[in-house]
DNA sequence: TTCCATGTTCCGCA
DNA sequence: TTGCGGAACATGGA
């Protein structure tokens, strides 16, 4: 689930919920959701300090730090965040617990540990580390640099687009619903888009993100011409009712209708 | 039981 | 040297 619009709307949550309010301690249960910090020092920065703030880069949550240095939050494949009571059950595959001094607590969950935690002293210079484009739906990636960051790579579009050091936040499924909505075949090679057709992918590319980030990246909501509520063999297109197919591209399945998504 | 899954990272190959 | 594609990773559901 969380590609860039479900941690939008996981950032929301922290805002609403978190910010503010000093962390009384911080508990990791599996030290293998820490990364670049010892588990030990990652609850050491935390307790004492307060979030001041949320910064989403791609699939990535940042929550600066009071004392210094920023929280680092990943959920993989299938994750989120659960804010209650102290006293309340922890949602399963909780993986660290900031326990708040009002008597609240703030859980990640990650479910196949291919989330993680971490601390960093500087936002752009862990991105730069991780080898992160520019955020899908930052202002500073117009048109035109898009355009460029695409042009002369050799793979397939959907590749490219899920390509966090191109541009950052795209995952399988909002590809997919991308590519339907441009009318692009998820094959088809970069190589064979001219600017205008990149151009206009960068169009549906932004409106479809602002749209389902707004919704919290909740699928449920998308809008029903959307393809992404379909994703499955029995399933068909939304604009000309014809049967969905599925092909892997990059080792992952990608849905699309063989009628409206012509090659090339 | 086997396969598959919405992500990132690492490695081999062109 | 660089970029691309596949495998590994961990866990649970179909």
């Amino acid at each position: 689930m969380p590609e860039l619009p479900d941690v939008a709307g996981f950032q929301r949550y922290l805002d609403a919920t978190s910010l503010h309010q000093r962390i009384a301690s911080a508990s990791c249960h599996d030290p293998r959701f820490v990364k670049g910090v010892s588990r030990r020092a990652l609850q050491r920065r935390l307790k004492g300090a307060e979030l001041v703030a949320t910064r989403r880069w791609g699939k990535w949550l940042f929550a600066p730090l009071s004392t210094g240095g920023a929280l680092v939050l990943h959920f993989g494949m299938t994750g989120g965040l659960d804010y209650a009571a102290a006293g309340d059950d922890e949602p399963r595959h909780t993986r660290l617990v900031l326990h708040f001094a009002n008597g609240y607590r703030l859980a990640v969950i990650s479910q196949r540990m291919i989330g993680r935690a971490s601390i960093t002293d500087d936002v752009d210079a862990f991105a730069a580390e991780h080898d992160l484009g520019p955020d899908a739906l930052s202002d500073g990636l117009d048109r035109s640099s898009f355009v460029e960051r695409l042009s002369g790579r050799r793979g397939a579009i959907k590749s490219a687009l899920m390509n966090q050091a191109v541009v950052a936040g795209i995952g399988n499924v909002y590809a997919d619903e991308m590519l339907f909505q441009a009318k692009l075949h998820p094959a088809t090679a970069v190589t064979d888009l001219d600017a205008d057709r990149l151009g206009e992918l960068y169009t549906v590319m932004r409106r479809v993100l602002r749209v389902a980030a707004r919704k919290g990246g909740n699928g449920e909501q998308a809008p029903r011409g959307w393809v992404l509520r379909r994703r499955g063999a029995e399933e068909t297109c939304p604009r000309c009712g014809g049967r969905l197919d599925s092909i892997k591209v990059n080792g992952r399945t990608s849905w699309f209708c063989p009628a409206c998504q012509a090659k090339g």
